[in-house]
DNA sequence: ATCCTCTGAATTGTTGACAAAGTGGCCTGT
DNA sequence: ACAGGCCACTTTGTCAACAATTCAGAGGAT
């Protein structure tokens, strides 16, 4: 069901992508230690293909290895939750300023669209925070490859979000926050609409700035424990 | 003779730092094309860890690997290597901000004494751009250490500064700029000296943006082909 | 009773052989 | 002579067995 693109899908790619949504999803728990053979009758994959997808993973910061001795999901503190979300303020303010001069209009269209199809599904599935993370995500995603900085989406899609999806499944998005958050994101498609770089920077580094406090907050609360 | 770390040093880590090592300083050019049994018979290596460092290489993005085809050593692209300045920018404004507010005395004084270092080292070997560029690599690697952001560390130096330095190796420092270079770096760790955070971003910003204006000038001079 | 040590078992790291897929060369037909 | 397709070879992907190392538990000494 994957591999529409022509690659030949190896199976060392269908262990990370198993491996990779399995601890998004939290099915892996941020702590756990597991052997190889575990996870190998658990996704029936053979080591090899294993051991190569778990380098992958290993190199990019979701799991650790000391050798001879397993593997681990890492376990991210609070203070490293927090750093995550400084630099993604940094790093998609840029992505912001650099759609805004590079996107095309067709995209921005479709990115106008989906924050409709967002709204939509805001007001039906109030409370439903997994619908709204996803959609979130959508929209980040979408400016992320907007950029047409290939290293910075690079960066963005294949590191970052992980490791901040990985706890935004327990995030419980405080009562107004999806609404208010949509808005953010309005008033940033508003300014890469308009071509203006430098505000789409602003708006959206203010717009990650509010949902690092809105975490802080809840970290404080004790609502969520890390 | 490496493995101080107490860390069993394993052959994939080997392999990794053999291949990275030969990509940064060109033993490998971008663009080449290898096959996994030449790379076993040049490093002394088994195809096992080879094809794991192989895996890890290309998810750092210093490679790119088609399935049943081969490997070949990634080559940026002019317009790609200013973006990756653009990244930089970003990045090391953050890490300068956070390096103010949580580098220790000690720290801060050890990287005085190093630009003092390489001052005498730049008056010695007027010309001798590699240990320029180590210095000035030198210099920033400090900094992404010392803001305390693991994950941002990470990424600075595991991803980013491997991809500069490939290029970096080719650059021909024009003349009077690692003078001006360094003159931009005693600045900023002034600033982080007297911990202000946000002088100290916006220095490193600036000191990256002309490191970036200066390649920009040598590609449209034509002195460096890409 | 607690701490240290030593040994064994389980797990990981490594190796070599087997199977599948892509590339290039050769042949044939136009 | 040139283009297209077929075939063999090379190279990669995969697998299963072997070797090395760590961890844990049992035994003894203090």
């Amino acid at each position: 069901m994957p591999d529409i693109t022509s690659q030949t899908y190896t199976r060392a790619d269908e262990a990370f992508d198993c491996l990779q949504t399995a601890i998004v999803k939290g099915d892996l728990a941020p702590g756990d230690k597991m052997g190889e053979l575990d996870l190998c009758s658990r996704f029936d994959l053979t080591r090899g293909p294993l051991r190569e997808a778990l380098g992958r993973l290993e190199s990019r910061g979701l799991l650790v290895r000391r050798p001879h001795a397993g593997v681990k999901v890492v376990a991210v503190s609070a203070s490293e939750l927090i750093e995550l979300y400084r630099i993604r303020e940094v790093m998609e303010g840029l992505a912001a300023r650099q759609a805004a001069e590079r996107m095309t209009d067709q995209e921005i269209a479709d990115l106008q669209a989906t924050l409709d199809a967002h709204e939509t599904m805001i007001e039906e599935a109030h409370g439903q925070a997994y619908y709204q993370a996803e959609g979130d995500y959508d929209f980040h995603h979408r400016i992320a490859t907007g950029s047409r900085n290939t290293k910075l989406a690079q960066m963005l899609l294949g590191d970052l979000y992980y490791m901040v999806r990985m706890y935004r499944y327990r995030l419980s998005t405080s009562a107004g926050r999806p609404h208010r958050a949509l808005g953010e994101h309005r008033r940033i498609v508003e300014a890469i609409a308009q071509r203006d770089g430098e505000l789409a920077e602003f708006l959206m580094k203010r717009h990650i700035n509010a949902a690092r406090k809105n975490i802080e907050k809840q970290i404080q609360e004790g609502v969520l424990t890390i």
